[in-house]
DNA sequence: ACCGTTGTGAACATGAGTGTTCACCTGCTG
DNA sequence: CAGCAGGTGAACACTCATGTTCACAACGGT
């Protein structure tokens, strides 16, 4: 019942981050006053949307162990099946600006930025900065959910192209070694 | 003059898209009056905005030489120097159900794309179709700007980040042959 | 000095989203 | 059956962005 709210909430807001409260009532099949008695206020329901995203995330990092090596690759499958309820934290306006919600993403970046910091030892280049080689982990997690939604990738291919893009990149000279 | 009006509202509505014209007008440091008779209505304004930054990016791509098989290095170094002008066209919310825009955005790809199709006979992998890379470029640029408005990154240090982490991706073998 | 242009502030009407209350209905439990 | 919890639509007041009009000031060209 009420996750099934929000999962509606948060695929109508990030269609239409400006979409009504009636938008998200009725896409949802459930009266506007309801949904007032379960969010008193808009914000209410994206901080509520929001750190549902969050609580998905971490039940899933919490099922990667993250002293292994391919804790990345292990991390990414999952998160890209994720998909839109987890997309929602990247890409809706101003979400930012809650302290509360941004500490709790910080703090949910703080493992990773550790892995990636460690894996420099071994695979990962050192030229570049950890929090640099992290976004652009997001962003082939964003490229992917797009396409995806799209329609132009399969849910299925999501985690080879990822993966595969961003360590190795798209030059061919690193695909030589692969094929 | 008009062009700054432009510029302070790119800035505005991209670090907060449901500004209201009061809000940019107050940033531009004219009068609302001013801007409404400049841009009768707010979508004017944003179609205005959008508009402008595909010019900007019409403007740099016929600079570019696109027979050259460096044409992307240049293209990327190019767009990177554009900044947030151009990141509106990317991020802004609902930009892409204005059919005129969206016509224009798949006109200005195309070229792109056909070179990362050519290239994919060469220097670019081919077990990758054309459009992922040509958002994994994108997705690059995106983390670029974001990452010199906060003031993570320096704006000369930027088109080298970008390339290399998408060409080369951020795993250390591929880095092997460039040191 | 006159006049057209351009920008400005003030004021107003309008519409939409929002938050609240209330009366009513439904289903379940004791 | 009574009572209660939860859901619903209707109605309301309120706020705010928006679009419009109007009168006034500043400026440049004639």
């Amino acid at each position: 019942m009420s996750v099934h709210l929000l999962q509606t909430a948060t695929s109508v807001l990030l269609k239409d981050p400006t979409a009504s409260l009636g938008d998200v009532a009725r896409a949802a099949g459930v009266g506007r006053t309801t949904l007032h008695k379960r969010f008193p206020t808009r914000s209410a329901l994206v901080r509520a949307v929001a750190s549902d995203a969050l609580d998905l995330i971490e039940s899933v990092s919490c099922h990667v162990d993250f002293s292994r090596d391919d804790a990345i690759e292990d991390l990414m499958t999952r998160l890209v099946a994720l998909g839109p309820r987890v997309e929602f934290l990247l890409r809706f306006p101003g979400l930012e600006r809650d302290e509360e919600l941004a500490a709790r993403i910080r703090e949910m970046d703080r493992p990773v930025l550790d892995l990636i910091t460690r894996l420099q030892g071994t695979k990962l280049r050192r030229d570049l900065p950890a929090w640099w080689i992290l976004h652009t982990l997001y962003a082939g997690l964003f490229n992917a959910w797009e396409a995806i939604s799209d329609g132009r990738l399969a849910p299925l291919d999501a985690p080879r192209f990822v993966l595969t893009t961003v360590f190795e990149g798209v030059s061919s000279a690193g695909a030589a070694d692969r094929t």
